[in-house]
DNA sequence: AATTATTTTTAGCCTTGTCTAAATATTATT
DNA sequence: AATAATATTTAGACAAGGCTAAAAATAATT
């Protein structure tokens, strides 16, 4: 149905689609995806072709419903299958990206189902990333960003903006892990860092940390 | 290291060249992968110039034993990723095949690793084929087709040459699986076919699939 | 040994996906 | 409103992998 190129566009299109209301621009396809913005117009041309964006020169491009449901299912298989590198075979979450990038093109509808059915139908990634249904219908967690906490607000850690290895690594070595507590105890004002409880442990993190955590506030 | 192709080549001429003790010919290696002949033309310079594969025109190829690892390697995981399935996600063995042509291609040795030792570390794949080590060395055990045993001759059922969809479905019907003693009752001259005892049951089963069932003799 | 038949290789073309450089459209600034 | 800056598209080239048709080498027959 879909190449492993077209695949990869389309998903890179979904992400850049929910960060913003317009259409998504050539260039911010072409970054997302290490490419160049004349290889992103070429390839616009064959997924609108296929319809499953809608293409208006110089103007962003949309995805249609067909290319959400596509899209949608190629997050859907790179979440389980990172839910099964960590929960099944050992894998601390910052080695599962690059591993699920490559199986998530693997087509097979049963595959997934099982995989889903193995896990006891997971419904957030190891990063706290929802995991879009068979329809492709995402639930969206109201959350914020550490950084936007007040002093003396709390809230349960619950998933990661950057996904990064390094940054990944560096929560683990700070034993921040998804699902902890985290209080505010104060804020720096001329660098924005902040001094917080999480568990048992007084932390203090940078700025650049706290823009990168999702708090589900309490 | 290898794209995608490469590695289907590869590991079509290792399956080939365990049945020849000559060189692998291009016709065969077209035959197998339902290409031309003028591909696979190509195709071997390119192996050849990668060091996997001796070449001299107009004689066959022979893999190097830098090219025997790889294939052996991609035919490891094939079988992993077989067992897994039918184990762990409740294939059964007439559907994994094609799944595990496309699993067989994911780059990341702490997964296959992982696999691995999930599943106990297994000798064979659901049709009874075994599982090539780290090292790419296969053990072979000497195994008859069931259409070479004499009358009141008897073994265990250990595997398929023919794995197709349609065959192990027909071998389900008949419940024929791997592990079951089968005892020749009678072999009928004019047709070549077999009167068998498989578990309790007696069977009467064509030269076809005689020819098609690998037995260890006891 | 000469002639056929078969196998293998080469030549030339096509598609996909990429790139650089140039052209064109849009947006921002004076 | 005109000009400069930026974003986007087009043109042309290239590599990988495939195909068909033709040429060349090898194998089989007479
Ligand atoms: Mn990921
Ligand atoms: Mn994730
Ligand atoms: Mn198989
Ligand atoms: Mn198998």
């Amino acid at each position: 149905m879909f190449t492993l190129s077209e695949e990869n566009y389309l998903k890179a299109i979904y992400h850049l689609e929910l960060d913003t209301d317009k259409g998504v621009s050539t260039n911010a396809i072409a970054e997302k995806l290490e490419t160049k913005a004349s290889s992103v117009s070429d390839m616009i041309k064959k997924l609108s072709d296929k319809k499953v964006i809608i293409y208006k020169k110089y103007k962003g491009v949309t995805l249609t419903e067909l290319g959400k449901k596509t899209a949608a299912n190629i997050v859907r298989k790179h979440r389980l299958w990172e839910v099964f590198l960590v929960e099944k075979l050992n894998f601390s979450w910052d080695e599962v990206h690059e591993v699920a990038e490559q199986l998530e093109h693997i087509k097979s509808p049963k595959l997934i189902d099982q995989i889903d059915a193995f896990l006891g139908f997971p419904t957030h990634d190891p990063h706290g990333d929802p995991i879009p249904d068979k329809e492709g219908n995402l639930k969206t967690v109201d959350k914020s960003l550490l950084s936007t906490l007040l002093k003396n607000e709390s809230g349960i850690c619950i998933g990661v903006d950057d996904s990064s290895s390094e940054f990944l690594q560096f929560l683990d070595k700070k034993g921040i892990t998804l699902g902890k507590k985290i209080t505010i105890l104060d804020k720096e004002e001329f660098d924005n860092s902040l001094s917080i409880l999480i568990g048992e442990k007084k932390l203090s993190i940078s700025n650049k940390i706290a823009n990168n955590l999702y708090i589900k506030k309490s």
